[in-house]
DNA sequence: GTCCATTTAGAATATTAGTTCTAGAATGTG
DNA sequence: CACATTCTAGAACTAATATTCTAAATGGAC
């Protein structure tokens, strides 16, 4: 048989090197091949689609940066998950680009390759359970808003201290993380009844 | 003359609608002829590309977000600042979520058109002037870290607070609110002098 | 050495979208 | 009632991209 010379990494990697350069739109299945010197047919020989490419390198980032996330949160330290964040960033600086920067629709519109699909589920449905199970342990309640808070300490705002430095490719600095403390005291331990 | 059938103004609605419902990316010249029923003819006659029309609608749409926030932050008010990101994204609701659910650049790639570059250069000044400003008179200090901190409290934690609730085209409830006040005095208010 | 699955190779095809072009209709003005 | 300007009309053109297809090269197994 035939020797491998263009592996399924092999088109990942290039995928992700243009998806955190220029943002996924630019990881045409034509750019790809290129970068690598390969022939539209290696391509398809390894992807049925440039959907599931797309959806592969998505799904592999974001298992990678929740696994941190998870083992702090399950831990109940909901500050350390919160750090997780700008410190994964600083240590995958590429992946946290692609990651961080851009929406999961940006890399699959529309329904999700059949392959994938439960990996998405599960993969959504962990981090809802970790977080109400957080909210309920610590917080002593799983209501809505409750929820919310944990959240947007947990998520969104670590997301948004970290995401203009990503902007610029730049790993964030510590006044990231001392705003995401701050903002962490200020909204889940400034509270723990409400 | 002719009498106009389809005015510039017809154009960019029928853009907002499609931008604000699946993103800028669907804003494609047949969409926006289709949903008024024009021909391609139409459309360049009044505008030169689909580049002019997307800058044009993304331009005029941060210019009305940004009236409400220069207001407030001229008042020295930065937790009204804060809060006009949520109020109006209220009274707002497609405007707010073509603009703050995705990037400046997901409507223009790259060079801007020569016609409307100096109003987004203008649009950035007034912007940062006013922050800097901010910082100056109400926390003494203009050095990055606190331009850092006024920008975290006054625009990217408002904006996470909204973002979610956006995704649903739904108004950000109350307690987005509460978390950007809560933040806004932990970050602000709880540090005057650092 | 022949055979066969594997993989490369890249030309051909199909589709979508942006833009241009030419012809003609509408309407205020002289 | 011409006539020029403005605007509509939509076919035609171009470029980019995803995907398919067929042929051939590779290299291990028998």
């Amino acid at each position: 048989m035939a020797r491998p010379q263009f592996t399924s990494p092999d088109f990942l990697e290039a995928a992700r090197a243009l998806a955190c350069e220029h943002g996924p739109a630019a990881v045409t299945v034509g750019a790809v091949i290129e970068r690598l010197g390969a022939p539209a047919g290696s391509f398809y020989y390894r992807f049925a689609s440039r959907d599931l490419l797309l959806g592969e390198l998505w799904l592999k980032t974001v298992l990678a940066f929740q696994e941190g996330f998870m083992a702090a949160i399950k831990a109940g330290d909901g500050l350390a998950a919160a750090l997780h964040t700008p410190a994964w960033a600083r240590e995958n600086l590429d992946d946290a680009c692609l990651l961080l920067l851009y929406r999961r629709s940006d890399f699959v519109h529309g329904d999700w390759p059949e392959t994938l699909r439960s990996g998405v589920i599960s993969q959504e449905k962990s981090f809802k359970t970790a977080v109400t199970q957080f909210a309920q342990t610590t917080l002593g309640s799983d209501c809505p808003n409750t929820l919310r808070r944990v959240r947007f300490a947990l998520v969104e705002v670590p997301l948004a201290a970290v995401r203009m430095h990503l902007e610029c490719r730049e790993a964030p600095p510590p006044i990231a993380d001392e705003l995401i403390r701050q903002t962490y005291e200020a909204v889940i331990t400034g509270r723990p009844e409400q």
